[in-house]
DNA sequence: TATGAATGAGCTTTCATTCAT
DNA sequence: AATGAATGAAAGCTCATTCAT
């Protein structure tokens, strides 16, 4: 008798997720070129035929890990957008930013890495736009929230807030060791919250 | 009639570079990666065998390039040491930093990707250490600036500049078209040369 | 309630026509080699694992089209061999030929791109030879109705008769909407089923 | 000192035909699909590598293979055109074909086994498309010299022929050890050959 | 009878590097 | 100093076939 199709689509699950684990590892601390099909699949612990029966090919890893990534930046923005006062909002995009790369320097640091690709990198580029893109939209909310907020130039202050936003993640994931995240945490908050 | 033993050096300074040149060009808009050695040949005019005779091979390049940067950064550093106040140098500093990301956004963002290449990519790993290590140092002498400056709390003033600085480069060289450069940099020099 | 063993093979019956239908549906279109299993599957809308409770693998569903192929050939050389004279005999077999590639151009082009497959080919050949040798039964069969027709050379007549007719199929099989099949059918049967 | 780009173009043409030589003997007695890269590499007595430095890939051998059996074919027709009367012209036709089938059956079937190529094969179909087109064009040139023969219908008289002479090389190259060439050649021309 | 997840051998192709000249 | 023919290891990917259910 075959299996049911809930079975089927269990097992669908599980092994899709072990897949996207293991490249998440392996790209994570060798990086996308330096990873092979072959190490997915053997990390996986599953033949390299099954890796293809779930996934088009070693692009659709990639382009699977940035959907995922693309998920948490919206889970943080709308979280932000929950909070009732400008402020805060502005508050959980730095808190929320900056916890994460606490917790997952080595995360924050490859989708940085996927980032800064060369533009006319054949494959990996695209998935650089669509970050690029994500981070687009997400800084046009954010800037309305300058402008609640009252502050004078709000484009130019939420300008001012991703690039240093974005600068400290680049220097905690850089020296996670020696960066004093949490004071200079303390002070970006200090400076951007208040109107 | 053989060339003068000049003449030769000559020749080859002028191929080295021809050849760098090439890399450059490639690695820039391509990667390392999507860049093969045939590329730079076939782009610096010459054949792939005298490309080797010249660099070890391609990851001989990436050390040339990377040693030409490192070249650049001591460069405005000893420019910046040289002038007589801490406000000028940390001024100098900023200048030189936000000028040069203006000038080739697509250099900076180049080096930034080999920065942020995770650790333990085989190849190229090695090369965003150096890099690392020398914004170290630099760090360093930076720090002593702020301590002239007479700042409350140097080191994490150093470090809260530092990111600064490279966040506005990173927001810039992913954004050259629409990024306030001048505003912002403005603000820069306003929020950190003055005690 | 298990089913009845009549009904069972019923559905056997059904499944393998299925399969066989699918089969050279994409056989006859895109041609063995670039037909999967996976395609001969999906189009006959059965999983991979039930084709190959019917089938013992890819060669074995050619096998079965060949059988069935030889069926048909040998089909129309009993209708032939079950006609009075030898004119209406020959007669038969030109139309039986003609009319079959008429109807389905494609069929005959499939085989005979069989027919013609190198002498060596690991799986392909033996069916190719299959072919070759059920058409040299047929050849005795008909020269001696020529023999019969009271031709001089009837041997000699058989082979020209089958080469005109074979190459009469090709061509068609080849141009079908241009080739003038009628007039050229009709000027065969006038040129051969004569004595 | 370099070779000589004489000397390098020597070298090129060797290998390539090596190459093409071994190509032809494989792919006329295992046919295109059964033949691998490395197949054709190991015969030839070169790297994969090589054979990937003179062809674009496996597709790139067949279209050289093809490119050299239209010039054979046009160097036929080309000859019979300069002949001076038309039945000597048809008559070079038919000589020259079935002459060449006697030499290498073998050949002609692989091309007639292409020609019959399923017409929605992938990679293959399109040089069987090339083969078509340029035997429509023969067909053409070749309809002009019964016109000038002065046959009734030339045109179906043009079709005939090519059936007929197709036909005879189809059931030659397929049993080419016992099929009567020199009789049947002699009655072809005897039927074609006279207004 | 029926499913589709899972395997692994083998394919085409790329490319850094070497070597004869 | 200079060429480019030649190599070979390793990559991404396909697919006939098997197997647990």
């Amino acid at each position: 008798m075959p299996r049911t199709p809930a079975e089927n689509e269990r097992i669908r699950q599980a092994t899709k997720e072990q897949i996207l684990k293991a490249a998440m590892e392996l790209f994570f601390s060798k990086g996308y070129h330096a990873t092979s099909i072959d190490d997915v699949a053997k990390t996986a612990k599953i033949s390299k035929g099954l890796l293809y029966h779930y996934f088009k090919g070693k692009e659709d890893l990639i382009a699977a890990l940035v959907d995922l990534r693309l998920q948490d930046l919206l889970f943080v923005m709308e979280a932000a957008a929950a909070k009732p006062t400008p402020a805060e909002q502005i508050r959980h995009i730095a808190e929320g930013a900056l916890e994460d790369v606490r917790r997952k320097p080595e995360v924050f640091r490859f989708y940085l890495n996927l980032f800064t690709q060369p533009r006319l990198d054949p494959v990996v580029a695209k998935y650089s736009q669509r970050l690029m893109d994500e981070q687009e939209k997400q800084f046009e909310v954010q800037t309305e929230m300058f402008t609640k907020l009252g502050v004078a130039n709000p484009r130019k202050r939420s300008i001012y807030f991703s690039s240093t936003l974005q600068g400290i993640m680049l220097m905690f994931s850089t020296y996670p060791n020696t960066f004093p995240l949490d004071e200079v945490k303390a002070q970006v908050i200090e400076e951007f919250c208040s109107p």
